[in-house]
RNA sequence: GGGGCUGUAGUAUAGCUUGGUUUAGUAUACGUGCCUAGGGCGCACGGGACCCCGGUUCAAAUCCGGGCAGCCCCA
């Protein structure tokens, strides 16, 4: 509550500033616009409320949208794994159980044998691959699922960004060669690109990460990076390059044109569509509430009707002829005829992030012109009340170019080259992303990447993997000549 | 994993230091009625809370222990 000069006191939506302490903004605009509840009693778990999975419902039909046209069949495997099948890659399970929740009894009665709550699909799906394919023409084999994993984080837990549960997408592909799979890792990196930043406006670097930090039973990884406002990066979509091991335990064989039996080469590919909208809300997000892309938006047009007792029944009936007319062409719409003041529903709806806003009052009513706000910049403008529906898809466009083009500034802006540790300290001080050359993310490299995280308490995130970055110089850690461009920052 | 802070109506809080003064106060939200309507309107009335378990005490929101949950910082 501030006091104005009148001495009245004024409600003031957020009293965080998001540049200032992104944190508590963060918390704060989950609360407020309603997107998770915090008060379930369990760590790590949240309610998500239905504003964001209304958001997170449109991110799921963008990915699968995309996931299907490159096709991949949907499936839904069971959330149980038995202990044996999760126990059978090496790396996988010495990388996973550490997080595992595991179900021990059926009602008081104990397992023979205990069963993880998937962490991850992959024992889950390959045991199965493993019986349905069996020659060439089975493949390439690509199926995905939607589902909800369970993790047993040890790290600080927030909703969307860290969480115990969290909802995503996983793709499972096999391929009958090493060329075709790695294909696929590419094509993986596409739809990231065109879903993620395309469509949500949030930009990332595509980073093969060292050696030291890939997926359990990986040959290698690639992680999409983006950034928070509080210069912490944040995984988001990641592919997998597996190779033949998962394939080699599980069994997945297949007989080649030549007759031959061959391990199939698969890969695999992550989005959470929870943490993609952590990305959304703190990347479009400013001090007075979310801003949605029209993309996603769950409303994308909200219509304010302002009215008297007197007047209240022609500007109704105008403000239901243009709801009728968005409908028809497949734009959300909303008319709020709460018997609220219109300042208020401006404050609300502006709060919850609804891209457009028409008011519709006497002077509308009699001109045919209708005012426009636009949510992002907070302006208003003046739109024909015919040909409305094509008017609004123009301007929605319009909106999402031009939160990804401020998003993608701002993005670049906080990549910077660091020649010396000093000037690495300061970028990362600076909530950046520092670039500079470093001596290798194979093994030989893992020494200088511990000294990043134990003095600068951050991270080698790895290389481009869309574009070759050559590197020039020294390893700025071990002096070595340096075999590799990579990127460093604090991460989530 | 380590440390710190916190837990009072839906939300934000007062009270806690120094146990009793409170029928646990206030704002907002909610409900009812009236009034209003181009940026959080006004009035009246109403219902709603001390995280859980144990201990100390004549007496616990207040002190102590444990649990659960949340926030922040560090690994």
């Amino acid at each position: 509550m501030v006091k104005e000069s009148s001495g009245k006191e004024k409600k003031i939506t957020f009293n965080i500033k998001k540049e200032e302490n992104f944190s508590e903004w963060f918390s704060e605009i989950i609360k407020k616009a309603e997107l998770a509840d915090i008060r379930y009693n369990v760590k790590g778990f949240v309610v998500f409320m239905p504003w964001a999975v209304r958001c997170m419902e449109k991110v799921y039909d963008l990915l699968e949208e995309e996931l299907q046209s490159t096709g991949h069949e949907p499936a839904w495997f069971p959330s149980v794994i038995p202990e044996r099948n999760f126990k059978l890659e090496g790396e996988h399970i010495k990388g996973f159980s550490p997080q595992v929740f595991w179900v021990t009894h059926g009602a008081d009665t104990k397992l023979d044998e205990r069963m993880a709550l998937r962490p991850t699909s992959e024992t889950a799906m390959y045991q199965m691959y493993a019986l349905w394919i069996q020659g060439y023409t089975d493949l390439p084999f690509k199926m995905y699922q939607r589902a909800q994993v369970w993790r047993y984080e040890t790290k600080a837990t927030r909703p969307f960004i860290r969480s115990r549960e969290f909802y995503w997408i996983e793709g499972h592909d096999c391929f009958a060669t090493e060329e075709e799979a790695e294909k696929q890792v590419l094509e993986d990196i596409r739809v990231t690109e065109k879903v993620m930043h395309k469509k949500l406006g949030v930009p990332f670097l595509a980073l093969r990460r060292p050696e030291w930090d890939k997926f359990p039973g990986a040959v290698y990884t690639i992680g999409s990076d983006s950034l928070m406002p509080d210069g912490k990066v944040i995984q988001q979509p990641s592919t997998h390059f597996l190779g033949q091991g998962f394939a080699k335990v599980f069994n997945i064989k297949f007989t080649d044109k030549d007759g031959k039996e061959r391990y199939v080469w698969q890969t695999c590919y992550g989005p959470a569509v929870s943490r993609i909208l952590a990305s959304v809300i703190s990347i479009h997000g400013d001090d007075n509430g979310l801003v949605l892309p029209y993309n996603v938006a769950p409303i994308q047009v909200l219509i304010v009707p302002i009215y008297t007792t007197k007047n209240k029944k022609g500007i109704m009936k105008k403000a239901e002829k243009i709801k009728k007319d968005l409908i028809e062409k497949d734009i959300r719409v909303k008319i709020d005829d709460s018997e609220k003041r219109p300042g208020e529903k401006f404050f609300f709806w502006e709060m919850k992030g609804v891209p457009f806003r028409i008011e519709i009052g006497e002077k509308e009513v009699k001109t045919g012109k209708l005012t426009l706000f636009l949510r992002d910049v907070k302006k208003r403008a003046t739109i024909h009340e015919k040909k409305i529906a094509e008017e609004i898809k123009k301007e929605g466009e319009a909106f999402d170019e031009r939160l990804r083009k401020k998003a993608d500034i701002w993005f670049k802006t906080r990549i910077i080259d660091c020649k010396s540790k000093e000037e690495l300290e300061r970028a990362l001080q600076g909530k950046k992303i520092a670039r500079c050359d470093f001596c290798s993310i194979s093994k030989e490299g893992e020494k200088c990447a511990e000294v990043v995280e134990k003095q600068l308490l951050a991270s080698v995130r790895g290389v481009r993997h869309d574009k070759f970055e050559k590197a020039s110089g020294k390893c700025i850690f071990c002096g070595r000549p340096a075999k590799h461009v990579v990127y460093i920052a604090k991460s989530y």
